[in-house]
DNA sequence: CTACGAGTTGAAGCGCACTTCAAGTCAAGG
DNA sequence: CCTTGACTTGAAGTGCGCTTCAACTCGTAG
C-alpha cells in the first residue's frame, strides 16, 4: 500500500494531480488510513494508461470515457482508432507547417503585411499545440 | 475599407477575436468611423501571418514578438528556426504515439489495470495536443 | 511535549485564447 | 419616427489541467 507521495513520485506526477484525477473521477477514491489515501500497486498501471493516453492527445474527459464501462478493450480500440485518424491528420498538417516554416527561413519581407501576401489564405488554425 | 464583420468573415475569425488581438497589441487599432473600426485591406495579410503562425504552434505572445521591431525578416527567421526544431521533436513524438496507438488497436485487456502492464512506464506527457 | 514533514479539505487562482454579456451607439430602410 | 442589425465598450465568464492556498490533522522522532 502506497502513500500519495510515493505514487506521485513513481508515476512522475504531483500529488495534487492525483487528487485532481480522483475529483474528476479518473481514479477511484482509494482506501483511507486515518484520513490519508493508501493506494494499491495497481494504481500505477492505471496511471500509466492515463499518462500514455494523455501523451497521445486524449483529453481527461476522453480517458474517463475509456474507463467507464466495459468492455474496456472495445472502448480502447474505438478511441484509439479515432485518435489515430486525428493524429495522422495532425502529422500531415505539421509536415506542411514544417515546409512553410523552412521556406520562411528564407523570408526577407520588410513587414508582416508583405509577408502575408505569400501565405496561403485560410481559415482559423486547425491544430493547437502547446510545446512544454 | 472593411468593417470588422467583413474582415472576420474573410479571415475566418470571429469579430471578438479581432478585438482581442487589438487589445493584446497584435493588431494596431484601426481608424474609426463614428466609433466603428474601418480596416484597410492590408489587415488581411497580417491576419494571414497570424493565422499561419498560430497554426505552426506560435503563441500569440510569440507572434507579438515577431511583429515588434525590425527587421521583420530576421525575427521571422529566428522564431521560425526555433519553432522548426520544436516541430521536428513533436513529429517524432507523434510518430511514436502513432505506433503505440496502432498496437493498442489489438488490445484485448479486460481492464485499464491489465492494459497498463504492457505500457511503458514514463514521466508526465511531453506533448499536449488539442484536436479541435 | 514539541517539532516536523507529509498528508487532508474546499476554494480559489493561473495561463491561454477567446467568448459572452450588458448597455449603449449608429446608419439605413420603411 | 421607429426598428433592425451591426457595431461599440469594459467586465466577466469559459474550458482545460492543474497548482496553490489556508487551515487543519496525523504519526514519528527527539
Amino acid at each position: 500500500m502506497l502513500t500519495i507521495g510515493e505514487v506521485a513520485r513513481r508515476a512522475g506526477l504531483e500529488s495534487s494531480a492525483l487528487r485532481y484525477y480522483e475529483r474528476i473521477g479518473l481514479l477511484t477514491a482509494p482506501e483511507r488510513v486515518s484520513g490519508r489515501r493508501r493506494y494499491p500497486e495497481s494504481v500505477l498501471a492505471r496511471l500509466r494508461v492515463i499518462t500514455f493516453a494523455r501523451g497521445c492527445g486524449f483529453s481527461l474527459a476522453e480517458i474517463r470515457q475509456l474507463f467507464s464501462g466495459r468492455p474496456y478493450s472495445k472502448r480502447m480500440r474505438t478511441l484509439a482508432a479515432r485518435k489515430l485518424t486525428e493524429l495522422e491528420q495532425a502529422i500531415d498538417r505539421f509536415r506542411a507547417m514544417h515546409e512553410l516554416l523552412e521556406s520562411s527561413l528564407g523570408c526577407d519581407c520588410l513587414s508582416p503585411e508583405q509577408c502575408g501576401q505569400r501565405l496561403p489564405a485560410g481559415p482559423a488554425p486547425t491544430a493547437l499545440i502547446r510545446f512544454p
